[in-house]
DNA sequence: GTCATATACTTAGACGTTCTATGTATGACC
DNA sequence: GGTCATACATAGAACGTCTAAGTATATGAC
């Protein structure tokens, strides 16, 4: 979401959630800044972008949620993928590989 | 555009459209066959996004055209780049690897 | 003890891009 | 004359993200 990534993150934020929570239950807030981190601040997720997404994917069965208490005792919702989330990852990461490869193509770049 | 690659296009049809008029003026239905041939079909252009892309790109700057006619006889639009059509390509495309390789990360491949 | 800061979640409204669907017009071919 | 591909146009809806505001609580500094 930083200016110089401006559209980009459309339709990837679902997958980048679903990969964030493939090792393990995870709360929102810790979810976007493992992305964060993974990527040296090169993506930032703004918490307008993730929460809304968190219930959409929540609503279509990818994921459940429990509250819980985080580390420093704070009430968190604890998200994990369900079945449905983890065949969502498989396809979303394929068709993830697709466009870039597509993209790659028309860029000139070698194909993989 | 396709089913499979659902919102994934945002933000890098305009990527796509510079990257094809590199090679040289072209007009908006050939753009999107050079496009979808490029990539196998594996990317393909509606028309309702393309043409609404190239007016947006024009009144922007980075695109200019004139009329013309297609070895067909038919009435064409030729677009081709504007300098500034230039710099927000390869801006773009410096753009489209950094957000690619944080986007790598987070699924854990290889850096480049 | 109170103030600033980081954590953690919520939500309304705006924005921009793409898609669906439809329309026009023409040339080529049978 | 009918069908198909070419070529452009555009209204309206759908969707995801962002801006911006809000609530609440724990921690550490002073």
């Amino acid at each position: 979401m930083p200016k110089d990534v401006p559209e980009l993150l459309k339709g990837t934020l679902d997958l980048l959630i679903l990969k964030t929570l493939e090792a393990g239950p995870m709360h929102g807030y810790a979810i976007a800044r493992s992305i964060e981190q993974a990527t040296e601040r090169a993506l930032q997720i703004e918490e307008g972008s993730l929460y809304p997404a968190l219930y959409r994917m929540t609503n279509r069965g990818l994921l459940e949620f429990e509250w819980g208490r985080s580390t420093g005792n704070r009430r968190i919702k604890s998200y994990r993928l369900t079945p449905n989330g983890r065949k969502r990852l498989k396809s979303e990461q394929a068709n993830w590989c697709r466009f870039t490869q597509a993209v790659a193509r028309v860029l000139g770049e070698q194909p993989a």
